[in-house]
RNA sequence: GCCCCGGUAGCUCAGUUGGAUAGAGCAACGGACUUCUAAUCCGUAGGUCACAGGUUCGAAUCCUGUCCGGGGUACCA
């Protein structure tokens, strides 16, 4: 609907010999404006040095003489220079038709058809379960390969983990100490150890498993190893929980093992990039426009994180995709300009790349706020979320949200005032929506597409209906801003529009001409709200 | 110190990329179930868009500065 107008603004523009700026049109937000509306007059008076409201005139005169297909209703300038559009209704009840045609598929674009996108998400190191931190990645990640999917790429989901270096480290000396410990053994818990209750856990497991056998012998792998296998399944079913599935995981030993990180120093150094200092091996980053030299191996021999992230991010671009996206939190915000000064010197396009950035969730339990450590483990974990308030709230709360506002979990909240919750109101509106359908077929009505739709007069149908044309809007929308909360809002009204149609209008009547139509419109929302809740990875059920 | 994010109703947050009279939900108050599901709807009340300048036809939105909160600024990841 909006396209349509974009192309018959855009061909006035032509026809006037006005030059060429970006049509902009938007539903007003007072009804009196119209249905639609546009300030290209006022974009064009500096231009063509004509005050705006005569070239509105001018425009809308032409509009009005050039409306083949009757599209227009009425236009008309305002000052300062709006112009303002009604669109024939029987437009709105044409396109009604589409959606039951295109139904689940109704709302694609074709955008991204034929590429490919890497998203990266979630990338936590097996050391710990999942914190509600790593959740609202999580489902921010895979909201947006959605959102692409419905854009036409095909999406590879994949996690990066490291299970070696100094964390692993501690980690198999965390479990060894706890193993000890049930050996009955006096033990000096290591202070910056990991100590939560799943420590004790996979000690027990180890014990139950080897006895004592394993008393004098700290360094064996079996504690690493048990403790890395233990946690990433555990990792993978709170993931699974959230309808999460990864296409591939990424291991950083892998860059060591084909010597990625070799060559990329080399290459690094053949650029001057590279220098020693003080033993240790420096970027020189401030080349490149960062702020301060960074340390790639350290004096004792071992690579610093960004090494291998360099690297990582090399083989992203090497793999041939079109599209990078990287998910992380805010408090990486600080590595990932270095990888982009690398893949800029190196001559990728760095364009490619997308970086989402979420900032950090604060939890509120009992009213106070909890600070979160994995190593302290004085955390909420994702899996006691999802407990707490089931899949759907989960994935609702992460992405109902801008990712770069902070966002406030409370708990309690979220537990107490489920009844109340926006994620029901949405899932309510397409139960009540079936239920309406369930009925007619009941009463032996089917919804038929054919159906005389210019019966739908009233203003919240066309309401209604006037929303259900947007939804393919808001995907591309999506493409450009990578904001899952803006398909959450217009769900959200959406829904509230659908309430108000349901609280003002019955569809099944014993008018059946009337019937039939409004059984479409009932329809057409069934399928726009079933295809925006599969994007969000929210069910959509049929009865509440 | 420097860098990034935020500051909008009592609370949690939107605000379609600079548009016309700033919007929801929760909390408060008052209404609507003999109806296709009241997990809903209708109404009342609530605002110096942190502050001060600037840019222009027009600013919550853009630029500068200040204040407040969070994060980062490691030879941790």
């Amino acid at each position: 609907m909006k396209q349509t107008l974009i192309e018959k603004l855009t061909r006035a523009l032509h026809s006037l010999n006005y030059p060429e700026v970006k049509v902009l049109v938007q539903p007003p937000k007072n009804p009196e404006f119209g249905d639609l509306s546009s300030n290209l007059a006022m974009l064009l008076a500096p231009k063509l040095k004509m005050p705006p409201i005569q070239i509105a005139t001018s425009i809308a005169a032409f509009l009005r003489e050039n409306d083949e297909d009757d599209f227009i209703k009425a236009v008309e300038a305002v000052p300062p220079g709006f112009l303002n559009f009604t669109v024939n209704k029987n437009f709105y009840t044409r396109h009604l038709k589409t959606i039951l045609k295109q139904a689940r598929s109704y709302g694609r674009s074709a955008i991204g058809k034929g590429k490919k996108a890497l998203v990266e998400f979630v990338s936590a190191n097996p050391t710990g379960p999942l914190t509600v931190g790593h959740g609202r990645g999580a489902i921010l990640g895979d909201t947006v390969c959605n959102m692409l999917k419905w854009n036409g790429y095909s999406i590879q989901r994949e996690y990066y983990f490291n299970n070696a270096g100094r964390q692993m480290r501690m980690l198999g000396i965390s479990v060894y100490e706890r193993y000890r410990e049930l050996l009955g053994e006096k033990i000096n818990f290591p202070s910056d150890g990991y100590q939560g209750d799943y420590i004790q856990e996979i000690a027990e497991k180890i014990h139950a498993e080897y006895g004592d056998s394993l008393r004098e012998s700290p360094d064996s792998p079996v504690f690493r190893k048990t403790a890395e296998a233990s946690i990433f399944s555990n990792i993978e079913n709170s993931l699974a929980r959230l309808g999460l599935r990864f296409d591939s995981f990424f291991n950083e030993q892998q860059l060591y093992d084909n010597k990625a990180i070799f060559d990329l120093l080399d290459i690094l150094r053949d650029k001057g990039l590279i220098y020693e200092k003080e033993g240790a091996t420096w970027f020189r980053a401030t080349a490149v426009g960062r702020e301060a030299d960074k340390v790639l191996i350290k004096s004792t021999g071992e690579p610093t994180y960004r090494l291998p992230d360099m690297a990582y991010h090399i083989s992203k671009f090497e793999r041939g995709f079109d599209l990078i996206i990287d998910v992380f939190g805010a408090d990486h915000v600080d590595t990932f300009p270095d990888i982009l000064a690398v893949v800029k010197s190196l001559g990728y396009p760095q364009e490619k790349m997308k970086v989402l950035i979420h900032q950090f969730v604060t939890i509120l339990k009992d009213g106070e706020q909890v600070k979160m450590s994995t190593r302290k483990a004085n955390f909420i974990t994702l899996d006691q979320l999802t407990d707490e308030v089931g899949a759907d709230v989960v994935r609702y709360f992460f992405i109902m949200r801008g990712m770069s506002t902070h966002l406030n979990f409370d708990l309690d909240l979220a537990r107490d005032q489920s009844d109340e919750n926006p994620v029901f109101y949405l899932q309510y509106a397409h139960a009540r929506v079936c239920n309406i359908i369930k009925r007619a077929e009941a009463a032996g009505l089917q919804v038929d597409a054919e159906s005389d739709l210019s019966l739908l007069q009233s203003d919240i149908e066309l309401k209604l209906i006037q929303r259900l044309l947007e939804f393919p809007e808001v995907i591309l929308m999506l493409h450009d801003s990578m904001e899952p909360q803006q398909l959450a809002n217009y769900l959200q009204t959406l829904a509230t529009v659908f309430h108000k149609f349901y609280a003002t209008e019955r569809v099944i009547t014993d008018q059946l001409r009337l019937t039939a139509a409004r059984l479409v419109l009932t329809e057409a929302t069934r399928i726009v709200l079933s295809n925006g809740l599969e994007i969000l990875g929210i069910t959509a059920p049929a009865r509440m």
